[in-house]
DNA sequence: ACGGAAACGATCAGATCCGATCAGAAACGG
DNA sequence: CCGTTTCTGATCGGATCTGATCGTTTCCGT
C-alpha cells in the first residue's frame, strides 16, 4: 500500500463520515499510529482537512466571516467594489433611497451604513441584514445614527429578492429621492433586464417609486439579455460601471442613459 | 466519537431548536456533564453560541439569527416545544396560517416545515428563515414540498417583526385559515399583550386577516401584562398552553376562550 | 423571602493522545 | 554492490481529554 492510496482512503473516510479517530485509521489501513498521523499532518497542510485531538475532521471553512460566504463565488469583486465606492458618493444624509437585491447592491448597501439619517427601503433580506443584522465582534458602535430600513413584503426568489403582489403593493404607497437597481443584464436593444420574472415587476415597481433612478452594473453585464426587461437604458437617469466597458459600450450608453459614471478598478 | 464532532452535534442541536439543555446533552452525546460543559465553553468562547444557566443558547448576531432573539432561560423551553407540537396539529395540507413573531411560534414554524402545500405568512424574518434560509450543512432535503412563504413588509423591531404602515397594509389584502399568535402576557383583564406599540398593531392586523385565531403561550406568560393590548381573550378561537398553567387560570380561560388546549411537559 | 434541588466550576487522577527522536527497512541511482 | 534518500515503526516525556468529587452559586416553587 503506498503512502498516496492510504491518504486517498482516509480523506474518503472523512468525507463520508465526517471524522475518523487515529485508531480507527490505525486498524483500517494496519500501519502504526505514527504513520497515520504523519499522513494526517500532510493533508492538514495541503487543507484537506482539519487535524483535531483524537483524529481528523472534515475541514469547517464556515469560520467565524462576514456573512458574505457567497463573496467568494461574485465574479467581478474588484469592480463592484469600485461601483460601489463611487455610487454611494451620490448618496447624501436624509435622503429615502431605494436598494434592489443583488451581489453590486449588497456591496453598496455596507458603505450605506455610513451616510447618516438615510431611510432605505429594499426588497432584500440580505441587505436588510447589512444593517441590522449585526454580526461579528459587536462593532455596532460607529454606525451612521437615525438611519431606518424598510423592508418590502413578498415571497421569496432563490436570488433573494422579495417579489409579488404584496412587494409591489407595499412600493406603490412608498416614494424615494433614488434607487440602486441592480441588474442582470443591460443591452442596447434589450435595455435593463433580469431572468426573472416577478423580480422584474417588483424591481419596476421600485424603480417607479422613485425620482431618480440609478443603476449599478459592472461591464461584464454589458450584452447580457434576460428574460425580462425592466426598463429601457434611457429611464436611468445616472449609470455606475466600471473601466472595463468596451468603447462600443460607452458611445451607446452616453447616448442613451442620462450620465455615465465609470469608476477605476484601480482601488 | 470525536471531540470536535460532539461538538458540531451541540452547535446544530442549539441552531435548530434555539436552545438545549446540558442534561439532554448529556443523554444525547452519552459524555459526562463536565464533558458537555467544557465543550459549550469552547463553542462560546469562539462566540458559535451563548452559554446560559442550565445549558447553551443560539447566539443572537450570526446572520441566521436575529437580535433581540434572547433565551435567557431554560425554563420554558420543554414548554414551548410541547405547545408547538400541540399547536401543529390543527394545521391541515393546503392551509394558509399566518405565524406571528416569537420564540414560541419559531418553534412551531420548524414542525410547520413538514406540513405540505401550506402557505405561511409570517412579519418575522426569523420564521421566514426557517422555511427559506437554510443554510447551515446543506440539509435542505425533507422539507414538504408546494410550500409558499410570504413576509410582510415593514420596519424590523429589536425583537425581529417587520412592523408598521407596510407590514399592515401588505396584511389588509391577505386572507387566512388561522393565524398562530405569539404573546408576551395574557392576563384575565390585560387579555394578550405585547411590550412594543407597534408590534402590538401589527399583530392586531395579522388576527384581522384570519378566520381563526390559535394563541400559543406558555404558562409563565399568565398574569403578565405588557404595555399594549393585542386582543381579548374572547378573540381566541383556541389557545395552546401547557400543563404548568394553575388550576385559576385554567377556569378563566376555558370560560373566556373558545377552546383550551393544554400540552403535556412531559416528552 | 426561604429552603431544597439543580447547576456550576475548580481540582485531581487516570487514560489517551501527541510529536520529537532514533533506528531499521525498502527504494533508488550510479 | 554500496551510499543515499525516503518511509515506517518504536520509544518516551509531555500535553490533552475525560470523569468524579466537592464546595459554592443559581434557580424555582412555596
Amino acid at each position: 500500500m503506498l503512502a498516496r492510496q492510504r491518504q486517498d482512503l482516509i480523506l474518503e473516510e472523512v468525507r463520508t463520515r465526517g471524522a475518523v479517530k487515529v485508531s480507527e485509521l490505525v486498524e483500517l489501513l494496519d500501519v502504526s499510529d505514527m504513520t497515520v498521523r504523519r499522513d494526517l499532518d500532510v493533508l492538514s497542510d495541503k487543507g484537506l482537512l482539519d487535524k483535531v485531538h483524537g483524529g481528523a475532521a472534515a475541514r469547517q471553512d464556515r469560520s467565524v466571516d462576514e456573512p458574505g460566504f457567497e463573496v467568494k463565488s461574485m465574479r467581478a469583486l474588484s469592480e463592484k467594489e469600485s461601483i460601489a465606492r463611487s455610487a454611494v458618493t451620490l448618496v447624501h444624509p436624509g435622503m429615502a433611497v431605494g436598494v434592489s437585491a443583488g451581489t453590486t447592491t449588497w456591496t453598496l448597501a455596507h458603505l450605506l451604513r455610513d451616510v447618516p439619517a438615510l431611510t432605505i427601503v429594499t426588497n432584500s433580506m440580505r441587505i436588510a441584514d447589512v444593517f441590522l443584522g449585526w454580526q461579528s465582534q459587536g462593532q455596532a458602535p460607529g454606525r451612521a445614527p437615525g438611519q431606518t430600513v424598510v423592508l418590502t413584503g413578498g415571497i421569496r426568489t432563490p436570488s433573494d429578492a422579495l417579489v409579488g403582489p404584496v412587494a409591489v403593493h407595499a412600493l406603490r404607497s412608498l416614494h424615494l429621492d433614488a434607487v440602486f437597481l441592480g441588474v442582470h443584464g443591460m443591452d442596447e436593444a434589450g435595455g435593463f433586464t433580469t431572468p426573472n420574472l416577478m423580480e422584474s415587476e417588483t424591481n419596476r415597481a421600485l424603480v417607479d417609486a422613485a425620482r431618480q433612478l440609478i443603476v449599478v452594473a459592472d461591464h461584464t453585464k454589458w450584452g447580457v439579455v434576460g428574460l425580462s426587461t425592466i426598463v429601457g437604458l434611457e429611464a436611468a437617469q445616472v449609470l455606475v460601471s466600471d473601466s472595463g466597458l468596451p468603447q462600443a459600450a460607452r458611445d451607446v450608453l452616453s447616448s442613451r442613459v442620462g450620465r455615465l459614471i465609470l469608476a477605476e478598478n484601480a482601488a
